[in-house]
DNA sequence: GTCGTGATTGTTAAG
DNA sequence: CTTAACAATCACGAC
């Protein structure tokens, strides 16, 4: 039994990040955000005329239509991606180790 | 040592 | 300007 989603999370009230960090160390991307970076235009092109309801729908049923090669570049992005996240927070974990220092 | 949480990321499109 | 489905994430903190 997987989890599964955990934490009601069904996109209620979140958005605009709510700042509770000295820096913000923002996370990685996801593999989502690169596919969809990609597929954007694609899934947009296959469906001329139609709005994000239906472009982000199809845009999600693709993405793991995909296989794990395919999202292989994705998720490999994602993991970049992370890197630099690690970078921020490295940053922002000596930032405040600093201010503490203070 | 393990576990869950929250925060965040980006797309499109529109009122 | 913001929200909304769509998906992943995964580092952090706490006990």
């Amino acid at each position: 039994m997987p989890k599964e989603k955990t934490t009601k999370r069904a996109t209620k009230g979140r958005t605009e990040k709510k700042k509770k960090d000295p820096n913000a160390p923002k996370r990685g991307l996801s593999a989502y955000m690169f596919f969809a970076n990609e597929q954007r235009e694609n899934v947009h092109k296959e469906n001329p005329g139609i709005s994000f309801g239906q472009v982000g729908k199809v845009l999600g049923e693709r993405w793991k239509a995909l296989n794990e090669k395919q999202r292989g570049p994705y998720e490999a992005k994602a993991a970049q991606d992370k890197k630099r996240y690690e970078d921020e927070k490295a940053s922002y974990n000596a930032a405040a180790e600093d201010e503490e220092s203070s």
